[in-house]
RNA sequence: GCGGGUGUGGUGAAAUUGGUAGACACGCUAGACUUAGGAUCUAGUGCUGUGAGGCUUGGGGGUUCGAGUCCCUCCACCCGCACCA
């Protein structure tokens, strides 16, 4: 008998069924471990081998906790709406929620091939009405409440109403509009529309017209984070800016605690970072600018500005404000008015891409307003350019050419003059940009150093009343609507224009069945489609794709709870995700939401903590290697009959310095003389275009020759491929991307699991590296890994003995390899570094097999100890010793001191100024002189065999610690 | 441009607080048993040199008895953000 994996993990997959063994008891006396997979959306093409990297480290994690004796919840479930559903449906017809099955039903079958321990019985899938009535309820809360900024903390709106009765809103500035203000009596005067209207604008969930990303391909609006370099993160499709009423939410409430919270969560300095920066908290000042014009009514207007650099203010020559700026049509002069529209329609004109690409350009228009300087009186000229962004800030700015560089560049541009406030450290030649040195020509702050004149500057603004400081916040509140079908419906019905919520008892409300999956009028969703839908007057708008994923680890908490999303009782008790492990992909978009409803659930009384995710674990990508075959593409040539050419890498390498295309077209012609090819001369005229063209990688072996004959079969039979090369092989060369199925370079795991078993590829998939690197895919490793397990199994199996574990009593070295190998484990599993982890289990096996050691005595504590990682293999050699529970409900076990360390003897690296070489061992520790002396483990271990403290120091000759 | 990270054999990589660099594995070389080996086992394998030895963690410099690890500087690559005032 050899290790048969195939009947093996079979065995133990139908034991664990039977046993339901990974069902997770809500109530328990342990401690609580909740370790969570961020989950898959399950797209058409089923899971390839990068996939289950992050989900094979949460396993082990898992079953490492569970033998460690903690309740560990680790489940898994479905991110089950999406566009991409929604695309197919479009395309086939195929109902979204058919094939949204059909995929789950796949991905949960090559899920179960590798083992995981997830307690199905609590799958959750965010497009199950059982589900998303929950995610619409909450949806309710956000929209029923407001942030109270005094006390930092999400209200109810009924309080607010009180609150409004009583003092109006001078204690409660709006923040979906500063400028509303009303006392006590205003606000019982206002009509039921206008109280809501006002509402509106507190409300954490809301309703606004506002510039969105608007993708025309898509047919929907999409969040900041989906567009990428000014596409479509889905598609790459082209996206534009367009004014919609859609739902918002009002994350901006929460940038600051968003921002501070994040010191509390054991998360890598990178995801902190790109949190902070998509925050983008900044200190400043807002300045007012009074416009040179004569007051109407005893006021003047002015252009409010915010700057980081309220010490420059002196240096300011100019202003310049964003071209979709309020004030830019009313005041700009006659004779400005023709340039400054042309501007505004030039700036309209250009799509996101033009502007992001191009961003190095200057170009603006002046409108021939001026304004006055505030401390100088100076006059300065006000203009517009598309470098000033009117989301960010106020959407204007004093320019300081002297102080920064796109100011500087624009004025040079325009010829303004560039006033100095550096003195020697400006050059004329570029702006100096740093935040030290002293300011000068500066009035009241003149030869004050940077930081300080900026408070000074700013003190005085605040005197005089025409600014204030200020922090800034990158963050913009969420678009929380898509003009689709694939998502969750709103709990919102209007009456005219005014929405209402409904009654919480209705809920969930269904998504209802559609015809056609094709955009409704104006821009709407499909939903608008049906009249029904309509006559009720609901929101045909549905949820975004992060909605459901925004809450989905509170429901695992108490998947099948009626009455309320989770149970007080079930979040109080299983908490905060104690690990939380997924891409980096993900780092501002879900993981920003689900901290804000986290929040927001908090503040309402609903969850007794404010942060879902305590520690994140990055998994790094899985690539693959794609095998590029070469095509000739001849520009410049007349070629009739033109087949498609092939071409060997090696040749392809020869191109640049001696091929040309009429060299090309000569081997075309010699290989093929019934191709007429045109003209000859000018050789160098004919350009040769190389195209890549990504084969199957199986048709390609290991030294990258690609099988010409399988790749003829799938060419089209009436083209006669021509393939060049020097020696009738065609060579391929490799890159390394992404895993997809496009560029035909993907593994499935599933093959890897009929070859080597899913103990073998777990153990490989960690052995591959970290698991936060990113690696290629490389099959060739994984013999290594299969082989220690066969090797593993050999310990308690022979061929022809069979069973051959004995009673024997274990001696010390025997002890002292496996007492070594369960702390290393041990250690290894709490850093995440599963890679050495298996190498500590290779090199156990390899020294227990040289050996010969087949007692249980060391062999029973072993397979519990790598029950985590090879959980089939475990489990049947656990049942093979005669236990009759799953080696889950065992014990991890514990190492002893005395096996792993022997502190008897020292072998000091260095004494008091002698190095090693300079010493005699051991070295007598009674000596009056040695003052320090510290020991090298490996030094250790190789007088000691393993057994010795790490450190020993010593002061005057009395050991005074002793670091194990 | 700004922020974060990484650079170690032919390859994936170890080295936990500064202490014999290259564990473990792939690959390769030789050998054993074999009709055969894509099974198994043994030995070797950073570079260089016949040898003792010398050299080696992207380059250069520094701190230290001792540096892959700490500091400075330059280079290369990866990731994120990007006209953020």
């Amino acid at each position: 008998m050899e290790y048969d994996f195939d009947s093996i993990e079979k065995d133990a997959r139908a034991k664990w069924q039977k046993d339901n063994v990974y069902e997770v008891p809500e109530k328990s006396s342990k401690p609580k471990f909740y370790i969570l997979d961020m989950f898959p959306y399950p797209s058409g093409a089923g899971l390839h081998v990068g996939h289950p990297l992050g989900y094979i480290a949460s396993d082990i994690f898992a079953r490492y906790k569970r033998l460690k004796g903690y309740n560990v919840l680790h489940p898994m479930g479905f991110d089950a709406f999406g566009l991409p559903a929604e695309q197919y449906a479009l395309e086939t017809g195929q109902h979204p929620a058919i094939t949204t099955k059909t995929n789950i039903a796949r991905y949960r079958e090559q899920l179960d091939k590798i083992g995981f321990c997830y307690d199905w019985k609590r799958e959750v899938r965010t497009s199950d009405p059982k589900y998303y009535k929950w995610t619409q309820w909450i949806f309710l809360q956000l929209f029923d409440s407001w942030m109270d900024r005094s006390q930092q903390k999400a209200r109810r709106i009924a309080e607010l109403v009180s609150i409004f009765e009583q003092e109006g809103n001078v204690n409660h500035v709006c923040p979906g509009d500063e400028m509303i203000s009303f006392d006590a009596s205003a606000w019982k005067g206002y009509s039921v529309q206008e109280q809501r209207r006002v509402l509106m604008q507190y409300r954490l969930a809301f309703l606004d017209y506002a510039v969105v990303w608007w993708c025309e391909a898509l047919g929907t609006v999409l969040a900041n984070d989906e567009v990428v370099n000014g596409v479509s993160e889905r598609g790459g499709h082209p996206v534009e800016k367009k004014q919609m009423r859609q739902w918002f939410l009002r994350i901006t409430e929460y940038a600051e605690r968003l921002l501070k919270s994040l010191e509390t969560l054991e998360w890598s300095d990178a995801m902190k970072e790109m949190q902070r920066n998509w925050i983008g908290k900044s200190y400043g000042a807002e300045v007012d600018f009074y416009l040179d014009e004569a007051a109407v009514n005893g006021t003047k207007r002015f252009i409010k500005i915010f700057t980081t650099r309220a010490d420059t203010i002196f240096g300011a020559d100019f202003m310049v404000l964003a071209p979709e700026h309020e004030l830019v049509s009313s005041i700009t002069t006659a004779e400005q008015r023709t340039v400054v529209e042309d501007y505004v329609t030039y700036v309209k004109s250009r799509s996101e891409r033009e502007r992001m690409t191009e961003v190095k350009q200057v170009s603006g228009a002046f409108t021939g307003a001026y304004v006055l300087h505030p401390f100088t009186g100076k006059q300065m000229p006000v203009w517009i350019s598309e470098y000033v962004l009117s989301g960010y800030g106020t959407g204007a700015i004093m320019a300081v050419p002297c102080g920064d560089d796109r100011d500087h560049a624009f004025a040079k541009h325009f010829h303004i003059p560039i006033s100095n406030i550096f003195g020697e450290l400006y050059d004329g030649e570029k702006a100096y940009t740093e935040k030290a040195g002293r300011i000068q020509k500066s009035s009241f702050i003149s030869m004050m150093e940077i930081p300080q004149a900026a408070e000074k500057v700013i003190d005085m603004l605040e005197d005089l009343q025409i600014g204030k400081r200020k922090v800034n916040y990158k963050l913009r509140d969420a678009g929380f609507s898509r003009q689709r079908y694939w998502g969750e419906p709103f709990p919102i019905k209007y009456e005219g224009e005014t929405p209402y919520a409904i009654d919480a008892k209705e809920l969930p409300v269904i998504l209802p069945h559609v015809e056609s999956y094709k955009p409704g009028p104006e821009g709407q969703g499909p939903l608008a489609n049906i009249p029904e839908w309509m006559a009720e007057h609901r929101e045909t708008n549905t949820m975004p794709g992060y909605a459901g994923s925004s809450w989905y680890f509170l429901r695992y908490m108490d998947p099948h709870n009626e009455h309320e999303f989770a149970s007080r009782a079930a979040t109080d008790y299983w908490k905060q995700v104690d690990i939380y492990i997924g891409g980096t992909e993900h780092a501002v978009g879900h993981l920003l939401y689900s901290r804000m409803w986290t929040k927001a659930l908090y503040d309402l009384g609903y969850i007794g903590f404010d942060e879902p995710f305590k520690k994140l674990v990055n998994q790094g990508m899985i690539q693959g290697v794609s095998k590029i075959l070469w095509t000739v593409g001849l520009k410049g040539a007349e070629v009739n009959h033109v087949p498609a050419i092939y071409i060997s890498y090696d040749l392809c390498k020869e191109f640049g310095k001696s091929l040309f295309g009429a060299d090309i077209l000569k081997m075309i012609q010699q290989r093929n003389p019934t191709l007429i090819v045109g003209p000859m001369e000018g050789s160098k005229e004919i350009e040769i275009i190389l195209n890549p063209y990504r084969v199957d990688i199986n048709i390609v072996d290991k030294n990258d020759l690609l099988d010409i004959n399988e790749f003829s079969k799938q060419l089209d039979i009436n083209k006669v491929p021509v393939f060049l090369s020097n020696d009738n092989t065609i060579r391929c060369s490799s890159e390394v991307e992404k895993m997809s199925k496009s560029k035909r370079n993907v593994i499935n795991p599933d093959d890897i699991v009929a070859q080597y078993g899913a103990d073998t590829f777990r153990m490989y998939e960690m052995f591959l590296g970290p698991i936060d690197v990113s690696k290629p895919w490389d099959t060739k490793g994984i013999e290594g890994v299969h082989r220690f397990i066969k090797k593993m199994w050999r310990l308690y199996n022979d061929e022809q003995k069979g069973w051959i574990v004995s009673d024997e009593a274990a001696t010390d070295a025997e002890l002292r390899i496996l007492h070594k190998t369960i702390k290393k484990t041990e250690e290894d599993i709490e850093r995440f570094a599963f890679n050495t982890a298996v190498s500590s289990f290779m090199i156990c096996v390899n020294e227990l097999s040289s050996l010969n050691c087949h007692k249980l005595a060391v062999l029973e504590p072993l397979a519990v100890c790598i029950a985590a990682f090879a959980p089939h293999t475990a489990e049947e050699l656990w049942h093979s010793l005669g236990h009759k529970d799953s080696v889950l409900n065992a014990a991890f076990p514990t190492w002893e001191q005395q096996y792993v360390t022997d502190n008897s003897k020292v072998y000091p690296v260095a004494v008091n100024g002698k190095t090693r070489a300079e010493m005699e061992f051991p070295l007598d520790m009674e000596q009056a002189d040695i003052e320090k002396v510290i020991l090298a483990d490996a030094t250790i271990q190789k007088y000691m065999e393993g057994k010795a403290p790490k450190k020993v120091i010593f002061v005057k000759g009395k050991m005074i610690n002793v670091v194990v």
